[in-house]
RNA sequence: GUCCCUAUCGUCUAGUGGCCUAGGAUGCUACCCUUUCACGGUAGAGACACGGGUUCAAAUCCCGUUGGGGACGCCA
C-alpha cells in the first residue's frame, strides 16, 4: 500500500502572498487534491522580528480568495498540530535536546562582533566564510552552566563527518549533489531560544508526515543542511521539487520596483482569482493536450509533478490580462455584476439608484460593456459613461462640433428624444429615431451617428447606440441632449 | 570567491535521438465581420545562446564558454 500523499505550504507571515508564493501553494494543493491526499498550512513565524499576526491574517485571506482550501492548519486545525511554529516550541526544543546529547549539536557563545569579524576574514582570504568550530569543544554541562549565570548561547549543528557529498533526486532537477563542506556549523536554536527555519522546517515536515514538499528554488541549497537533520533524527526524507522562480519583465527576480507582486495587489486591480490560478498554474507547467484555459477542475485532472518547468519565467501581466478577460466573459452576468460592484463602489457611482439596482439593467448593461473589460476595474469607465452626474464631453470628441451638419443633428435628436413616449426605450425605439435623424437632417455615416454617440456618452467612440441607449431613461438622454448642444 | 540550478519565437511554453521545414498560446501586423470602439474569425512575421564532441542521425545526450538565477545568515 503506498502512503497517502500529503502536500504542504509553509509561508511566513511577513507581509503579503507574493505570486510566487501563491504558485508554489498552488501546485501543492493541486497536487494533494490530484492524488486524493492532504494538503496542509502552516505558519512559519519563528522570525519575530517580521512576523505579525495581521500579516497572518492577509494570507489565510489571499489563499481563500484564490480557493486553495487547507485540510489540516490555521482555523481548521487537525491531529498533528499545532499549525503555528510559535507554537511549536516545546517540540523543537526536545528535538535540540536530543541532538545536543548526541553530541550532534552544541551550544556556541561567540558574540556577533566575533562571527562578523571571522566572516569578513574568511571572505577576504577566500575561504568559504564558515563557522571555525570554536565552541565545539565546550561540553553539555559546561554549557548548561554558563546558561544557568545568564549566558547568552546559541546551538549549532554539527556538519557530520561521515560524507563527501549529499544525493537527492528532485522531482523538477533530478539528481542533485552537494558537497558536505559547502555549510558549516549552522545555527538551529537562537540564543533568544527561537529555533530556525532549517531546523523547525525538517521537524514539522516529519511529524506533520509530509510526503512532497515543493518549495522555491531559493530553498534548493537548504535541502543540504536538511538532509543533514533528516539524518540525524533518522527520519525518512519526503520528494522535494524545486520550482523555478518567478522574474520581472527585465528577467531579475519579480520585486516590489517591478509594481505589482502580492496576490492583494491583483486583486485589487480588478483580476479573477479564477484567472489568477490559470495563469499561475501555466507558469512553469503545462496541460499535456496543450490546452490553455483550464478551470480547477480541467488543472486538477491534468496536473502532473513530471510536467514542471526547471527555468524560471517571467511574469506576464500583459498575458495575465487576456486571461482574465476570457474568465470575464464566460462569468454569468449576475456573478460578474457582484463581482464589479465593489470597484464602482468605490469610484462612487450611483448604485442605490432604482435603476442600478434593477437586475435586468445590470444584466443589459454588461452584456454591453464585457467585451471591453479586461479587469474588473475596467467596468468603472464604462459606468461612469453612464452617471448622469459625471458627464461630460470628452476632448476626443470635440471634433463632430466642427462639422456643418452637426447642429441639426444634434437638434433633431433632442426632438426624437422628446417626442418620444415613456421613459424606456427599446432597440427598435432607437433604430427610429436614429432613422428619423438621418432623414430629415440628410446625414449618414460618421456624420450622423458619432454626434449622436456623443450626445448618449459625450464620446465618439464605444459600444453601440442600439445597445447603449435601451440602456437609459428618456430624462437623462434628454439632459445630455441640452448639454451638447449648448457646445454648438 | 566557492557550490548549486537554469538556457526553444518579445513573453508563457510543447518537444525526452529520427514524426521538427520546431507546434500551441499571448503580444504584434494585415485582412474579414462591423456606419465607430470592443468581441469574434482568417492569415502573416517571429526561437533551438555560442563552441566542441558522441551518433548514420542532436533542440533533444556529454563537455566547455557565455548569459540569467539562487545559496554560502542567530532571514525564510
Amino acid at each position: 500500500m503506498s502512503t497517502r500523499v500529503r502536500t504542504r505550504f509553509a509561508p511566513s507571515p511577513t507581509g503579503n502572498l507574493h505570486v510566487g508564493g501563491a504558485r508554489t501553494a498552488l501546485y501543492s494543493w493541486l497536487y494533494a487534491k490530484k492524488m486524493g491526499g492532504d494538503f496542509v498550512l502552516r505558519i512559519e513565524d519563528t522570525d519575530q522580528a517580521r512576523s505579525t499576526k495581521e500579516s497572518v491574517q492577509v494570507v489565510l485571506n489571499d489563499l481563500k480568495w484564490l480557493g486553495y482550501d487547507w485540510s489540516e492548519g490555521p482555523e481548521v486545525g487537525g491531529p498533528l498540530g499545532p499549525y503555528y511554529q510559535s507554537e511549536r516550541l516545546s517540540i523543537y526544543k526536545e528535538h535540540t535536546e536530543r541532538l545536543l546529547k548526541a553530541k550532534k549539536a552544541y551550544y556556541c557563545f561567540c558574540t556577533d562582533e566575533r562571527l562578523e569579524k571571522m566572516k569578513e576574514e574568511a571572505i577576504k582570504a577566500g575561504r568559504p566564510p564558515h563557522y571555525d568550530r570554536t565552541c565545539s569543544h565546550v561540553s553539555y554541562e559546561d554549557a548548561k552552566a554558563r546558561l544557568e549565570k545568564g549566558e547568552k548561547g546559541a546551538v549549532r549543528f554539527k556538519i557530520p563527518s561521515g560524507k563527501d557529498a549529499y544525493t537527492f533526486k528532485d522531482i523538477i532537477r533530478g539528481e542533485v549533489t552537494f558537497p558536505s563542506d559547502m555549510v558549516g556549523d549552522f545555527v538551529i536554536l537562537r540564543s533568544d531560544g527561537m529555533p530556525v527555519y532549517n531546523f523547525c522546517c525538517v521537524v514539522d515536515d516529519a511529524l506533520m508526515g509530509i510526503t512532497h514538499v515543493l518549495r522555491a528554488e531559493e530553498h534548493l541549497s537548504n535541502t543540504l543542511r536538511q538532509m543533514m537533520i533528516y539524518e540525524s533524527f533518522e527520519y525518512p526524507l519526503p520528494t522535494f521539487g524545486h520550482l523555478s522562480i518567478i522574474l520581472g519583465a527585465d528577467k531579475q527576480k519579480l520585486s516590489k520596483r517591478h509594481g505589482a507582486t502580492s496576490c492583494k495587489q491583483y486583486e485589487e486591480m480588478g483580476f479573477l482569482p479564477e484567472a489568477m490560478t490559470n495563469f499561475l498554474a501555466l507558469l512553469g507547467w503545462s496541460s499535456p493536450d496543450g490546452k490553455e484555459i483550464l478551470n480547477k477542475e480541467d488543472l486538477i485532472k491534468n496536473f502532473d509533478l513530471d510536467r514542471l518547468h526547471g527555468a524560471a519565467a517571467v511574469f506576464d501581466e500583459v498575458k495575465l490580462k487576456w486571461m482574465n478577460a476570457t474568465y470575464l466573459r464566460e462569468l454569468p452576468h449576475l456573478d460578474l455584476w457582484k463581482r464589479v460592484e465593489p470597484f464602482l463602489a468605490s469610484a462612487g457611482l450611483p448604485l442605490t439608484s432604482s435603476l442600478w439596482k434593477d437586475s435586468g439593467w445590470q444584466d443589459k448593461t454588461l452584456s454591453v460593456f464585457k467585451t471591453s473589460m479586461e479587469t474588473l476595474k475596467d467596468a468603472v469607465p464604462l459606468y461612469q459613461l453612464l452617471d448622469d452626474e459625471t458627464f461630460k464631453i470628452q476632448e476626443e470628441a470635440k471634433e463632430v462640433f466642427t462639422w456643418e451638419s452637426t447642429k441639426a443633428v444634434l437638434a433633431e435628436w433632442k426632438k426624437q428624444v422628446e417626442g418620444h413616449t415613456g421613459d424606456d426605450f427599446t432597440e427598435a425605439d432607437f433604430n427610429t429615431m436614429q432613422d428619423a435623424v438621418k432623414t430629415n437632417c440628410n446625414v449618414k455615416g460618421k456624420f450622423l451617428f458619432m454626434p449622436l454617440r456623443v450626445a448618449v456618452i459625450g464620446k465618439a467612440h464605444g459600444a453601440e447606440l442600439k445597445q447603449l441607449v435601451p440602456c437609459m431613461k428618456k430624462s437623462s438622454l434628454l439632459r445630455r441632449a441640452e448639454i451638447v448642444s449648448k457646445e454648438i
